[in-house]
RNA sequence: GAGCUCGUAGCUCAGUAGGUAGAGCAACGCCCUUUUAAGGCGUGGGUCCUGGGUUCGAAUCCCAGCGAGCUCACCA
């Protein structure tokens, strides 16, 4: 199996690896070990010996199996609602397992936590039920050790119920301190770089994962049912399309071959629903190479599905179905609160791209801008050129504006006049157009609504509107203030497809490097015959975001990028 | 890429007229057979992110670097 090689990796010892073999975790002197520190080391000495005292118990130190009767949330499903004198008519014995996150022992006897699932079950552990063995083994126990055990349920005194143990079975060892038990992991960057700590010791954050899977497959319930078949397609692509962005680039040595990593699966998916595959769906990894905030990821996961004979309007059905089926999956409900706002999942607004820019333009920007304004590119102009002096204007009124609404003004300003300097270099019209309702409009789309009619200028793949060619057959949805998704009736004509690829060469002549490359492919299979088809794509982490509560795109990710973490050998010189 | 803020024990955090560091949790020893952020007594643990500088003296002031968070830019 492939795995092999993986595996050796993972245990040879290489400069800057993070991993290291376990004896090398013994070296107590300079050299390669991942502690920083002498209580580190002297920790990890310590639990080794106590180690080889669980052995001399009888227990093995690291054992294959442990047959639990139940997990901890079964036990606590079953059975917490059952009173104290029916455990005491009725003795249950159970075998469960756990990691040990609380233990306070007393003498002769003491409590444990054990943490299981997300879930947490106290054990009550006395010498004269477990014998002397066994509470020679409790002594050796510390926080983070896994272990089994056998014995009946009970209730405390305070009613808390416990498993009073019968036999205790040594699991696993925790060689390493756990984060303080009352605050947990609660440095950011810890939290992202040792998600393993963060996920057991912060259970808010194991929630948001499970809810991440919730998503995942509610989404896959619901295109299943709808008769929709998953597929996957390339990640490594010769043209990264499908997409404005700049790509990962890579190499294929055998074939000698610059690859890309894609930016987004549509265009295979497109090249599916040629070959028959009406209804397709993906769900898997886009990668951007763009910067980084609380809402992009270099790698981020991607929903894309394709229906064919549908257009735009279905999806807009399409789309505020499956939002509201998947936040009561994974909520129980539509509703969502997110950083104050209440957000309706199951409650939509439509607007076209040009109401929206009337209706959420500034008053401190003067008059918005007629409907007639985004038929000329100097009649916008100027309309911004008058904006930008009301803004610069309505600044000076400090008294008269709160400190929050002046710093959105400043950066819808900018925002502003970015459109404004752009449109002198002759941006098409219709991208000023979508410049500028990203910068009136998007941030304040707090409320679940779709934005449709997009400029054909910003959309190559879009299909044309039919009795409006200068917009196109597209929406995006928004919530929370950020994008969702993104949706249009593709463009099935093989000739329109070759020119708008070749105004977006010129685009790129222009300066910009995301615009869309020629993919003379794809266009050949347009060629072939590609039905009327609707097509939408899904950021998962944003909808994760939005549904769970999280204001940065690195909550919902196991493992965000971050920078190489740097140690203090790694500055001695190397190789390069 | 830019601005702001942060980096002190394994973890959570204190610590400025500049005088070579503290608490709680965790750890170690002892006591304790219904505790639950258990408790009591005692002990150990720190290149104060790194490198320069100012100073008799720097965790503290200055500069540079590294890492992170936030905001912005780019984008989804």
């Amino acid at each position: 199996m492939e795995g092999h090689g993986s595996y050796s990796q993972a245990y040879r010892v290489g400069q800057g690896a993070g991993i290291l073999p376990f004896w090398a975790f013994a070296q107590s002197s300079e050299g390669h070990t991942v502690f920083d520190s002498e209580f580190e080391r002297n920790l990890f000495e310590l639990r080794r010996t106590k180690l080889a005292e669980i052995e001399k118990l009888g227990q093995a130190a690291y054992p294959n199996q442990f047959p639990a009767s139940h997990t901890v949330p079964e036990v606590r499903e079953k059975w917490s609602a059952v009173s104290a004198e029916e455990l005491d008519a009725n003795r249950v014995t159970v075998a469960v397992a756990g990691r040990i996150m609380a233990i306070r022992a007393q003498g002769k006897a003491g409590f444990a936590t054990l943490q299981q699932g997300g879930q947490r079950l106290q054990i009550y552990v006395r010498m004269d039920a477990v014998g002397e063995q066994g509470f020679a083994l409790y002594k050796l126990l510390d926080l983070g050790d896994h272990i089994g055990v056998t014995g009946y349920l009970f209730r405390t005194r305070t009613g808390e119920l416990t498993v009073h143990v019968e036999r205790l079975t040594f699991l696993s060892k925790a060689m390493l301190s756990l984060p303080e038990k009352y605050h947990g992991l609660a440095d950011v960057e810890l939290r992202y770089r040792q998600r393993y700590v963060d996920l057991f010791t912060n259970l808010d954050s194991r929630e948001v994962f499970v809810k991440r899977a919730k998503v995942l497959k509610a989404v896959r319930q619901f295109f299943d049912e709808r008769g929709y078949l998953e597929v996957e397609t390339p990640m490594m692509q010769q043209i990264a399309g499908g997409a404005a962005a700049r790509p990962f680039r890579t190499h294929h040595n055998a074939l000698d071959q610059d690859l890309f990593l894609r930016i987004a699966p549509e265009l295979y998916l497109k090249r599916l629903v040629v070959g028959g595959l009406d209804r397709v769906y993906e769900i898997n990894r886009n990668f951007r190479n763009e910067g980084v905030s609380t809402q992009h990821n270099p790698e981020f996961t991607m929903l894309e599905f394709y229906q064919a004979y549908a257009n735009y309007h279905d999806l807009m059905q399409i789309t505020e179905e499956l939002m509201e089926f998947v936040a009561r999956a994974v909520n129980g409900t539509p509703v969502t609160e997110f950083y104050g706002h209440t957000i309706d999942l199951s409650r939509w607004q439509r607007l076209s791209m040009r109401e929206a820019i009337r209706q959420y333009w500034p008053e401190e920007a003067g008059p918005k801008p007629a409907l007639t304004a985004f038929e000329s590119a100097e009649v916008l102009r100027a309309r911004l050129h008058a904006a930008i002096g009301s803004l610069e204007k309505a600044a000076g009124l400090t008294t008269q504006i709160t400190p929050e609404r002046l710093s959105e003004l400043k950066t819808i300003r900018e925002a502003v006049t970015a459109v404004y300097y752009d449109s002198m270099k002759d941006a098409p019209l219709g991208k000023s157009i979508y410049n500028l309702f990203e910068a009136v409009a998007e941030p304040f789309l707090i409320q679940p609504t779709i934005i449709y009619d997009y400029p054909v200028e910003v959309s190559p793949l879009s299909k044309a509107k039919p009795d409006d060619p200068a917009h196109v057959e597209r929406f995006e949805f928004f919530a929370g203030g950020f994008e969702l998704g993104n949706a249009f009736s593709e463009l099935n004509d093989p000739v329109e497809q070759h020119k708008r690829f070749e105004q977006q060469l010129s685009e790129r002549d222009r300066g910009d490097d995301e615009a869309h490359q020629m993919d003379e492919d794809y266009v050949r299979a347009l060629a072939y015959g590609l039905p009327p088809t609707g097509g939408e794509g899904i950021g998962i982490d944003r909808l994760t975001m939005l549904l769970t509560g999280s204001k940065s795109i690195r909550d919902v990710i196991l493992f965000p990028l971050m920078r190489k973490e740097s140690t203090s050998k790694d500055k001695e010189p190397e190789i390069s």
